[in-house]
DNA sequence: AGAAGGGTGGAATTCGCTTTCCGAAATCGG
DNA sequence: CCGATTTCGGAAAGCGAATTCCACCCTTCT
């Protein structure tokens, strides 16, 4: 197969070939291909529409992009693709953007402000129209500081900002209500019976951290208990972190244990895996619960008490935010509901 | 806030902002920046970074695309970015890409041939530098050459196409051993004691379906043991594919079942929900394996047996293949191997 | 009938950047 | 010390498409 060495690679047809082909001018052609303010007579349409069909024309985006000063690419970015929680994500906001007829390319912060900031400067050159920054936002504002600036400099180029779940920054956002969704599901706990809680957290420095454990904090209370600072380990938010939280748990610690609130699903199930590995059994010998309700905890036994996050609603408004016009800064808030199941069966 | 309306958005910085502000060409500047073939005398590349950095500047990449005629941006498309082995590979891919200075698009062709076909349009517009096309192809070639022809004009650009998974067209790639591996599973199955299986198929028309059946058989047969047709039940290459297969199953076909070999692992943990809905017991009642070995099997019990497949290796090959140059259609074949579990205990 | 106006095609400019192509200065060789 | 070669900055010509501006023609109204 001799195709597209690199010497005799034949270089792509351009709208001046259609326009040639059809006879008619480069402007003219544009015009018609991809529709201005003006019309173009119906029999000139016709011709330039086969000259395109025949040579099998394709726009070149780059070109697009450039002469008309705007793209029609928005930039999706989150910590980690292969967690459950940003893959559904990204599959909702890619649905959401392919029906408003835009483009998203996905990049990956790895959790680092640092390569949030890369990111969000290279998004910059590349003229998306909006970046979704999905993913917990941090509460160091020394650390956030630089990436403000830098999104700043995004708006200010006409680009548009979009938060997710990380309202710690002044920007627009769709925002879950974590600390209601935490609240809600201690005081449901607490109503099934259960007394004694730990709470397994991400990162300190996480809003979604934060957050969560602050409204299950505020749940209990308004039921007179009391969650004290030593019953919040922290460790990573993620499988990993879950499991070895679990693991560096004390043995008396755990027998004093009724229930273990994990700040996001995959920390649970690492906690899961962690409590088996020990011979412990959920919900038997301890309670379990998460938040967001990934996919994934369809799997398992016991199914597994949660909050559940509507994605395609997070996605959907993501992309409705992005496409919104102004300044405003109020974040659309969705809502997260309890799921009970049997990780927290009703205590006698 | 009054940053960035659609009026007072400031225009973005130049290239040809930073050489005024340096007191330099544009074409110095140029080099400077993005470092050509030439050099540029040292004291003026100074004065160039110093200026660029003073104003922001970021090259705009669209303007660099049409002007160097060629981009640093691969697509890879998937069937659906929520499915945990695409969301790995996506991350693999991206890990890789970042390693060798590409971006990343990410594309859901929705399992469709028709959506694939445009998508890979659309980015013959964009320029793509390489498609990395994962998924399973399918086997109906009547379906397919439109597909072949818009990638031969993909490469006619200049493009490069990588097959993932999928070598039924003619293009470089990276291939699995599907065969090799569903034949040294069923070799073990066997070894361990199976002697009654069942195989749920994904979709008849996938090449991965294809292949991993045949494969297993092969694997039996080598045992002397025959996998008639009635013994493949074919259903959706997908978790509600697993899950809706075992529901269809007759009982007493069920209860003559010793294994079920699933093709892959989200067919695998359908079936398994599946079976616990029917009140079976795995491995108990039934034995349960499946193929890719995919993240989310570490959280179920039992343990799942199946045939792992080194995603980053296959990120990192793809990423390779789309770098190369030259015409070579020899896919690398990346071993996939065989993982006992307790799904498939031994027998006796 | 003639002026005003709307509709429509085309030439030329523009977008931001890369890359020839030139020419001047610097370096080298004998 | 002078011609030959190399080095390096800048002017200008693209890259592919959008768009402004101009010219022309055909209506329409008086």
């Amino acid at each position: 197969m001799a195709r597209a060495n690199e010497e005799n690679r034949r270089k792509p047809v351009t709208l001046s070939d259609v326009a040639r082909a059809a006879g008619v001018s480069q402007a003219t052609a544009s015009r018609a291909i991809n529709g201005s303010q003006r019309t173009v007579n119906e029999e000139l349409r016709q011709r330039i529409f086969t000259a395109a069909e025949k040579l099998n024309y394709t726009a070149n985006l780059s070109a697009q992009t450039v002469a008309r000063g705007t793209s029609t690419t928005v930039a999706l970015l989150v910590s980690d693709i292969a967690d459950a929680y940003f893959s559904s994500m990204a599959a909702s906001v890619m649905t959401a953007a392919e029906a408003a007829g835009l483009r998203v390319t996905i990049a990956v912060t790895e959790r680092s402000v640092q390569r949030e900031i890369e990111l969000v400067r290279e998004l910059r050159g590349q003229h998306a129209r909006a970046i979704i920054l999905a993913g917990s936002g941090y509460l160091d504002s020394d650390l956030t500081e630089p990436l403000v600036r830098e999104l700043e400099m995004f708006e200010d180029m006409g680009g548009r900002v979009v938060l997710v779940s990380r309202m710690d920054l002044p920007f627009a956002g769709v925002d879950l209500d974590n600390l209601e969704g935490a609240k809600r599901l201690a005081s449901a706990l607490v109503r099934l019976g259960y007394q004694s809680f730990r709470v397994l957290g991400g990162e300190r420095e996480l809003v979604a951290t934060r957050d969560r454990v602050a409204g299950f904090r505020a749940g209990l209370d308004g039921h007179g208990i009391t969650l004290g600072d030593d019953r919040v380990i922290y460790s990573n938010f993620s499988w990993e972190g879950g499991f070895d939280a679990i693991q560096a748990m004390d043995d008396r610690v755990l027998a004093d244990t009724g229930l273990i609130f994990a700040v996001n699903d995959e920390m649970a199930l690492g906690a899961l895996a962690g409590l088996r590995n020990r011979g412990m059994r959920v919900p038997g010998d301890v309670a379990l619960a998460g938040f967001d309700d990934i996919r994934s905890l369809r799997n398992i036994v016991p199914t597994m008490t949660t909050v559940r996050v509507p994605i395609e609603e997070v996605g959907r408004e993501a992309i409705a935010r992005a496409l919104e016009v102004g300044d405003g800064h109020q974040p659309r808030v969705v809502t997260a509901i309890v799921v009970l199941r049997e990780s927290t069966p009703r205590l006698n």
